[in-house]
DNA sequence: CGCCACTTTGAATTAGCTCAAATTCCGTGG
DNA sequence: CCACGGAATTTGAGCTAATTCAAAGTGGCG
């Protein structure tokens, strides 16, 4: 739940597509940067249209803030235009999972269609601004403009794709390129969305993030550790939140390096 | 890709929602049955909206089947009717991870429309039906009757839920209960779809079953075994693939015996 | 009947976990 | 501005669950 001495309207001059211009890409390689940019415009686009066809209100959230909660009775769907927010599942008996990250463009609340109520918790860890819509208004403007019904399902079905991906990702990777893989799909993320890439905050602990990837802390700080001494990441001086990336297709090197059967080292 | 010589018409008579009375559950605590029913119930009831709205196309599919394939044009829904199916994600590097096992009433496709190409393979596992259906038909029928639209959204969340509580078994279970967990969902999956519980076929081999799970086949054949050993599931006799589960809820405590921190054997 | 694919079981190995200690960072209050 | 304390992180050492490797065992099917 929003705790609503929080709760701010968000002042109209840091919302919307034009905030979006002011964190222009820095990318490196032109053809690459070419694809972040057509990325980037698509996400500003269907932003507009969801603004002019839905006018959702807007909220400003800050870290630790609930958007909603496993078992709350299912009613809106929540857009993100800034900020990170994470999902979590909890089960019966106590064990939590962070199943999911979620960034400027996604979408929350897909999971509580189905059962009429959210099925995990949806939190915010950063600043940002969220923007709610009930699924019933949505349902009543896509009849209106269908453009809308297929941005709708664009992102659940993104959403589907990528859950998957996490899947494997745990399931077929070890440990350390689990960590590498994560970190660049956090990059590749922040690119589409025309963001730097080059110098990242993770904003989020080790304990956090190994939970997500399924293995402890320890491993985490390890694997990090490991990356830092392969020159695939850097860590800012003074702090080890911001991690400095000077190219993200070293982390999908790293990664195949640690499929590689044998390291064959002499010969 | 279906392989033409091998499609077949459906024979009228084993489809539609009549076939599902021959297969009427079994099940022994009467309100478990109950919720079961219910479950069945509204599966039938949005199986008969779906063939009255969008007649889809009836295809008899048989185990290896393709019914779609990473990469290919995105165009159709798949509506799953009798058989098991399995997803399969393939990454670039050639990794292969079974992310899913669809059951009657599951949809097959969703991760085509957001990119335009599937981005997995969907392949049967054993003969069964499945009803195809294009996607801008089913748009299209939505549009007519809203009831449609909630029941493709529906299915889409419960795939987004699902996946979700997948990834939390996978990182949070230790292998001998992601196995316990699996069988117990299998069941419960059958369950639900009004099909018989006690004694299931398990359509995989081991190593499947492993891979699903993000484990080897050796510790799965290890994990059925002390599941067999501590009477919490049988193996019919002659052949191992058919597994009788006297009690689902014994698959839920090994689970939890699993997870319990310390044994407390003596004192 | 015999092949072949699948499964089971054992033994040795190892990746990742647990436990523990030292270090760093950051906010808070003097 | 600096000292302090708690939380997060790093790193080491030993341990364990699960893997790899290997060898039987079993069943289905031509």
């Amino acid at each position: 739940m929003f705790n609503p001495a929080r709760t701010e309207t968000a002042a109209p001059a840091m919302t919307g597509f034009l905030a979006t211009r002011a964190l222009a890409p820095v990318g490196k390689a032109v053809q690459e940067r070419a694809g972040h940019e057509r990325a980037s415009q698509k996400l500003v686009e269907t932003q507009k249209l969801l603004q002019e066809r839905l006018a959702p209100q807007r909220r400003v959230v800050h870290a630790g803030d609930v958007i909603y909660q496993s078992g709350e009775r299912f009613g809106n769907l929540y857009i993100l235009n800034s900020g990170l927010f994470k999902i979590v599942n909890l089960s019966a008996d106590g064990r939590e999972q962070v199943v999911g990250l979620k960034f400027r463009g996604d979408w929350l609340g897909f999971d509580g269609i189905a059962g009429g109520h959210y099925s995990c918790d949806a939190v915010a860890m950063d600043t940002g601004e969220v923007w709610v819509v009930s699924y019933e208004s949505l349902l009543a403007a896509c009849l209106a403009e269908p453009a809308l019904l297929q941005v709708f399902h664009t992102a659940m079905s993104r959403e589907i794709s990528h859950d998957r991906d996490s899947l494997m990702s745990v399931c077929t990777l070890p440990a350390d390129a689990r960590v590498a893989d994560f970190l660049r799909y956090w990059a590749e993320s922040l690119a589409e969305r025309g963001m730097r890439t080059d110098q990242i905050t993770l904003r989020m602990t080790r304990a956090e993030i190994g939970n997500y990837l399924g293995m402890t802390l320890e491993s985490v700080s390890r694997a990090l550790s490991r990356l830092a001494r392969d020159k695939v990441i850097e860590f800012v001086e003074k702090g080890r939140r911001d991690v400095q990336i000077p190219d993200v297709s070293a982390l999908s090197a790293f990664v195949q390096r640690c499929l590689a059967p044998a390291p064959a080292l002499l010969q």
